[in-house]
DNA sequence: AATGAATGAGGGTTCATTCAT
DNA sequence: GATGAATGAACCCTCATTCAT
């Protein structure tokens, strides 16, 4: 890549940083173009220049931010920790990814999970469920997983805990219970008996 | 209430209805006032009429919402169905209660409970948490419930997978494994064990 | 008069006053014909079951004001009090009449001087200027005023002078220095030299 | 200043001389801000781009107006016509300086010197006073301005004229009377007497 | 390639006025 | 005759996007 590249390929960087903390923060629909520019030290039309329109530029932030997620998914998994410390962590760890919350990712996942092109159905099975396999099939091995459990239904409930925690609100409100919810997340309602 | 009186009532709650709806399909801020206004047949200066402001509409609409939903809990609760049955309902019955979801519930989740109001914290512990009350003690004399886990933990728990479950797609997509999910609920990913 | 239409020329003029204050207080874009209506106890629609529409209302208030400064000019001009008393009560009475001021009436003077009806012109003419030209002619008389002026002279001046005093701040500011423009108002900037 | 700049200050310019005609002609609530546009051949948006938000517009206005009606003033005061000439012209001069009338003038002086800020009375004392005082010293060193009186009082009667000139109506009605008026700004109602 | 300037389209809100009872 | 309800028209303002340099 030459330097012109570079410069290029940084000033994208920097946009879809800025535009990815915005909308995070505030959600999309509250972020004009001209605010991410502005942030940015760009003008409006610099974006344009690197993104379509802003929807297309969303589209990137969702990757960007994706890609970010799986990096420090892969870390947690391929780790040396206890299997419960991992799943602990990636429902925990909100803060360590970088703050996704709410706004943005509710209408990523309405953008993206409704009508055609579902991408983030497409992101997940091509890239994250390798390694949720990878760390089930860790759980069922030790003993932590009921091996009867099909894998989507574990899938779902891991996902769910880990997108509620993404709620600032909730993950705040429910810090304190950690150890009960890790609890209930092994044991779910029924709670682990004696004779186990 | 007299004629007049009633038919404002009527007309305010077709109004509500109508908003509700759009709000729920389509998030607040992707339906203008106008919209409401032609869907409900009326003028958009009635609409301004009822409401002072969009905002205010909006709020109207969750109370509206909220009221209805504590009315098929209260339903679901103290009915004689079975404790698990009871439990899938509430977690699954989405379409029963009219069908909320995604943007327009986290706009009221991220505006409600965020800053000095806290109406969504308010109603639940004023209204629904007496009947999740309710419901556990049931669950805990029965066995279903571990007796040990704090009733915020529960409440968490239960929220998580109802809240979820809001979410079209993933209704859908989950449909089929109630079976399975239903056990991960009760058992957590460790599964019922023989011994129990 | 019977008791009908005497209910009707209450209300009317509870209107009027109603109007007529708000206007003067406020301008008359600023005050919505809804908010008349609400400070006045009825409806809107009794508004313009008396009058046809806003314009017609304003026009009214006018005359309704007029009317209540004439009484006032009239009961100055024709007291036994010393002529310079007087001139000083007309224009420094601001608060006596009622406190018309800024918006409202220059609304008035542009809606009313422009154009083809005039009505302030007519008004004057028909009923203020003759006392007027009764207070010229005493201060003529008695030496104050300058038998050399044109009565249109005199009688722009000292509007000016009662008009500029309408003006809230103006009034406000200028209080302190009453006694330097009265002797302004009879001897100009020359003022009084010591062989009159 | 590069072209950018310019082209900038330019089209500034040629708003603020559209809206301030528009504005003192019609008033400010009666102009929208899209008539302004269309007269001044941009965009509405183009208009916000400049100034922020209508207010801001009327407010630049006014300093706009001022500016000229100085640098009027200033050319005036420092002029070597003879003394009443220069007051005739600061009184009469309405064209001169550019038509300012009535409602806009009033709006400026009930929105500026309401309140906290009054920037009228600032740019006055900072702006005008000055002038003013150089040229009372004129009137009062060559025997036409009592030396008795106080400035302010001088300031108030000036300005009263000048203000009450403003008016179109009353201007065009008083242009007949310009001999007997001088006069009686000189002189008062007393008018001049025959010893002097 | 990058920017300042410009804009069409649309949204929330207000208000004078009319309709229907 | 009086009212509550309803509305068309208009206004201020925002924003994604394009133009021109």
């Amino acid at each position: 890549m030459d330097g012109f590249q570079q410069r290029r390929e940084q000033k994208k960087h920097a946009i879809l940083e800025t535009a990815t903390t915005l909308f995070m923060k505030h959600g999309i629909q509250k972020v004009p173009v001209s605010e991410i520019a502005k942030k940015a030290g760009v003008s409006q039309v610099t974006i344009y220049n690197y993104f379509d329109n802003k929807h297309t530029l969303v589209h990137a932030c969702f990757l960007y931010y994706v890609d970010q997620a799986l990096l420090e998914f892969e870390r947690i998994v391929e780790s040396d920790m206890p299997f419960p410390d991992k799943i602990k962590q990636i429902i925990f760890n909100k803060k360590e990814t970088s703050q996704i919350n709410e706004e943005f990712y509710h209408y990523l996942m309405k953008e993206y999970t409704s009508g055609e092109t579902n991408y983030i159905e497409k992101i997940y099975v091509e890239k994250a469920v390798p390694y949720f396999t990878q760390l089930f099939e860790e759980g069922k091995k030790l003993g932590y997983i009921d091996p009867n459990l099909s894998q989507e239904a574990i899938l779902f409930y891991i996902k769910m805990f880990k997108d509620t925690m993404q709620q600032e609100e909730v993950y705040k409100r429910v810090l304190p219970l950690t150890e009960d919810i890790t609890n209930i997340f092994f044991y779910g309602l029924f709670g682990k008996r004696e004779n186990d």
